[in-house]
DNA sequence: CGAAAGCATAGGTCTTTCCTAGGGCGGCGG
DNA sequence: CCGCCGCCCTAGGAAAGACCTATGCTTTCG
């Protein structure tokens, strides 16, 4: 079998035109790069070198394998150095999922973090389908990820939270923006919801289910949509009212739907931010280094948990 | 410590996603797999898949190592089909000694033998300094020659005779021709004598010499050049006779020198041609085929041995 | 919820690698 | 011309690595 050792061996040897030389410059006895050579012979079929009493002569053979060992072994050099190029961020693909709200608030922000410190770098950001990027966590093909989560707990998954969000009631009447709305206000209301968070349970709609079963309710969803952005235009156009997190509303609203408003729920409710992993992992640097900056990104934009801040 | 079989157990387990698939392509069991990858992933400092409960999923620094690995052993392929296509006269250099007269005999028809055969190899022919040549065998840096020898016997070189050819007197004097050339008019005569043979150790000298000495004379050569061709047309101009190969008077003498001839020797004298190479040493496919090339060559012009003819 | 699939670990065998010690041969200086 | 030195080889043993079987754990699927 051939092997990268018998090439370096055989490099050293060819230079030097010797086995001992060669043996002192890659720190070996002379026994051992005479062994290799010989091994090298044998997989290949064909003498490199003549031995010639005092000193060895490469053959044509020898001439002829060179410039190729010496391509393989600049061929590994690169690979390594690739390698060494992604895990200290001067190169390669980091993918990091942020999905639903999450990415709305910190999306182009996060990348822009990114490539100011590491130009070199592409970043993707998965977080289309809430679903498929959830199935990605799971199954390991997502490393760690930052979204909204209903509660800390998940199979399989080690949830960290970072930071919460309040949710706010979005409505072109101005009637329904006059005080704070309550659970009972809430059941009455036609509602458009969007499907933006983790998996199917949304943490938004199970926040209002808890906050309506408090009050004996049920939700009373009118239109589902995917995406906030067509739930507030619809918001905007008076089809329905609906429930989304602050920010969310600051941003939209102005570019959606000019004529809406937004309030307090009564009591207030939030939404939680958090960052998403398999549990039991050894995180990348690559996925540490997208959890330290979306952390911060959120932080800013959001509000801090209840009780102590614990800063990662 | 990095190596192709790491890179090899990497690239099938990175196709098929899965370090058992790997192991059934590579006739391994799984743990062997699996252990190869950990010690890639250790001497890369960089994890190349996460373990996800069943199967594996390749990490980024896997993408982005995985087409580096292919070109790794795709130039490790390239190398050995390099070396395969030498040791099959498909391309690569074929050295081989041939000096002085036996370059004149057959070094352009040995050429085209060879090319004619594979025409993808490139032909050297070293041969233009005899001392010079005589020292690359001894030292191994040529691997072996045909040449003509004086003795069976060399110092740590196998000498193997071929064939023989008669040593014919050249002059521009038709008197000096009239007659078979004793040792007595030899040493009369003026000589130029090329230096065209092994070492110093000319065997056409040698051989005069020996004819000379037997008649209790001394060789009197008046003119001393290198070359064949220089003592050719010096005899063609009148200045001096010569001694030469018979084969290489009739080629010479109509180009070079017109209005010379040659007579024999008497006794007729013989120079032996013999391939030579390093005692005891095993030799290689294409020097071989050179040898048998050669002296096939020789036969056709030379005379034979005396006594049986071995063919080889 | 049990069966199947897939990776990790453990422990043992076999091969490879590497060393030290000593022999042979060629080159070089006295 | 002869002895010394340098360099390669062989031999044999120790250490490391490769590979296997058996087994346990986790995930997936029926």
């Amino acid at each position: 079998m051939l092997s990268l050792h018998q090439l370096t061996c055989f490099l050293a040897a060819y230079e030097h035109g010797s086995f001992t030389a060669a043996a002192d410059e890659l720190g070996y006895a002379q026994p051992s790069v005479s062994e290799q050579i010989r091994a090298l012979e044998k997989s290949l079929g064909a003498q490199l070198f003549r031995r010639a009493g005092r000193g060895v002569v490469p053959t044509t053979v020898a001439d002829t394998l060179r410039p190729y060992a010496e391509r393989v072994l600049a061929s590994v050099d690169a690979a390594r150095s690739a390698v060494a190029g992604v895990t200290s961020f001067e190169s390669g693909t980091i993918r990091f999922g942020m999905f639903g709200i999450a990415r709305l608030y910190a999306g182009a922000g996060l990348i822009a973090d990114v490539l100011d410190r590491y130009p070199g770098v592409r970043v993707e950001l998965v977080g289309q389908n809430s679903t498929e990027v959830a199935e990605d966590l799971r199954r390991g093909r997502l490393e760690a990820a930052m979204l909204a989560v209903p509660t800390i707990e998940s199979e399989g998954l080690a949830v960290t939270p970072v930071a919460r969000e309040e949710l706010v009631y979005i409505s072109a009447d101005p009637a329904h923006l006059a005080a704070p709305v309550t659970a009972h206000r809430l059941s009455l209301a036609s509602l458009v919801m969007p499907e933006t968070s983790y998996r199917t349970e949304d943490s938004t709609r199970q926040t209002l289910r808890r906050m309506l079963h408090g009050a004996g309710r049920n939700p009373s969803t009118r239109i589902e949509v995917e995406d906030l952005e067509t739930a507030v235009e619809l918001v905007g156009l008076g089809y329905a009212d609906s429930v989304i997190p602050r920010g969310a509303a600051e941003q939209l609203l102005p570019r959606l739907a000019p004529s809406a408003g937004f309030v307090s729920l009564r009591p207030r409710q939030f939404d939680t931010f958090a960052i998403v992993h398999r549990a039991g992992a050894v995180l990348s640097p690559a996925a540490r280094l997208m959890i330290e900056l979306a952390t911060r990104r959120i932080r800013e934009i959001a509000l801090p948990l209840e009780g102590s801040a614990h800063l990662s």
